[in-house]
DNA sequence: TCTGGGGTCCTAGGACCC
DNA sequence: TCTGGGGTCCTAGGACCC
């Protein structure tokens, strides 16, 4: 019995929790914007039928948006992350592992489980839409890459009904259908090696499945040549189960409007840091160093531009707000100049490691050490319990000139009281 | 006027060591 | 004129993903 890996994948997943809470967005144009209402992140049919990519630029599309009737939404994190771990949950019943891959994707492992594969998708497919409301694909081949088209290919061909199992195909059908599709489809092929791939006359997967292992690791990468394998049926990439710890927390986001002051910067990172720093005691890790940078707007060619990063390390790893924040300022004051219009900035923690094996030296300050643990864990607590947020660093700020724009938010309805859907049969 | 955010992996090159 | 070689560790940057 041959490996049989599943992709289960939502379709337009933001827009498809957008409708479960308002159902009069059914069957219209709905798009789904990033922070400060900027890109298209999630489009549904009726907005890919239009032809608008992924991505594009909100304002752009102002035009078009008209004429159409196109409904967008800004996006609501709590509400998806909230419908994504039931979508997860439910699978999770289906197969003895599970990999997490996304937001609204999972890996499943069906290998050894003897049902027929496609009626089995079937059956998650139903039972999601039924207890979650929300649609999905499936996608089954013998490695992730395979499964990963065949759920593209699930999602393309209306006739296959939300489900694609190319193990049940013989091999001159899967080249025949892996000559149809263009090599830039494949999971790892992204926009610069589809342009080197076309170069060298390789414009199919069937193309790259046939192509030189050796070669395209000389002329591309190990990446590339493991791709390969992949598309030969030989499994590279296995199911990572256990969410690993982040090797690195970023936290940046784009300024509401620009700013010029350093007093706004240093509010934006103190509450950047604040948050990269409750991520990394969620994960009971502590960090070695920060990076801070900031930088004005690439797009606006003609105004002056600065951008610039400073790597902080810490002579001693740590998960304390406070210390974590003092470093970032002062990274802060060090590359920031006055007379630019910054439109951005971040703060990275790196040097990640476990917070239990943190190494003692003759130096540390145990007690002090202690000190800063139960302030943290208290301040947590409250935040878990009053909202995030609730209790925080003075230096953050309360008027927050340089937060985002979310003009068309819908209410978190499932996870705030206040905004609570209540059921209306 | 208005262009996201958070990650991973790999590679090349520099610093340093013996 | 001649200017080792091999190893490790770290960082920056590129490419990619969703």
């Amino acid at each position: 019995m041959p490996r049989a890996i599943a992709l289960v994948d939502c379709n337009n997943f933001y827009v498809s929790c957008e409708r479960l809470f308002q159902p009069k967005l059914e069957g219209k144009p709905v798009v789904v914007l990033s922070n400060n209402d900027g890109c298209v992140v999630s489009r549904s049919q009726e907005v890919k039928d239009l032809g608008i990519k992924m991505a594009v630029p909100w304002y752009q599309l102002k035009d078009i948006a008209k004429r159409h009737g196109i409904i967008p939404r800004s996006s609501n994190y709590s509400l998806y992350a909230d419908l994504s771990n039931r979508v997860m949950s439910l699978l999770s019943g289906y197969a003895p592992q599970q990999e997490v891959y996304s937001i609204d994707e999972c890996f499943l492992e069906l290998t050894g489980i003897h049902t027929v594969h496609a009626e089995l998708a079937q059956t998650m497919r139903q039972q999601i839409k039924r207890h979650v409301g929300i649609p999905v694909c499936v996608g089954i081949g013998a490695t992730k890459t395979l499964a990963k088209l065949a759920n593209h290919v699930a999602k393309k061909d209306p006739r296959r009904d939300g489900v694609c199992d190319l193990n049940t195909y013989n091999p001159s059908e899967l080249d025949a259908l892996l000559a149809y599709f263009p090599v830039g489809e494949v999971w790892g092929v992204g926009r610069r090696s589809t342009a080197r791939l076309q170069a060298l006359g390789i414009d199919t997967v069937l193309d790259l499945k046939r192509a030189s292992p050796k070669r395209i690791r000389d002329e591309f990468s190990v990446v590339l040549e493991r791709t390969i394998a992949e598309l030969n049926g030989i499994a590279c990439l296995e199911l990572d189960e256990l969410m690993p710890a982040k090797q690195q927390i970023i936290c940046s986001r784009s300024f509401g409007n620009l700013v010029g002051n350093l007093p706004d910067l240093e509010q934006a990172v103190i509450a950047y840091t604040t948050r990269a720093a409750e991520k990394l005691r969620n994960q009971h890790s502590i960090a070695g160093g920060i990076q801070v940078y900031i930088r004005t707007n690439p797009h606006k060619e003609r105004d002056p531009q600065h951008q610039e990063a400073m790597l902080l390390p810490l002579h001693e790893a740590t998960d304390d707000t406070r210390l974590l924040c003092h470093a970032a300022l002062q990274g802060l004051r060090r590359i920031y100049r006055s007379g630019y219009a910054y439109q951005k900035a971040g703060v990275i923690l790196t040097a990640i490691t476990p917070r239990a094996t943190r190494p003692r030296t003759l130096f540390d300050d145990v007690e002090s050490q202690q000190r800063s643990h139960a302030l943290m864990t208290t301040m947590d607590a409250i935040n878990r319990r009053m909202g995030s947020g609730s209790l925080k660093l003075l230096g953050e700020g309360t008027q927050k000139s340089w937060a985002m724009r979310r003009e068309n938010v819908s209410p978190r309805y499932t996870t705030e009281w206040q905004e609570l859907a209540v059921a209306t049969a």
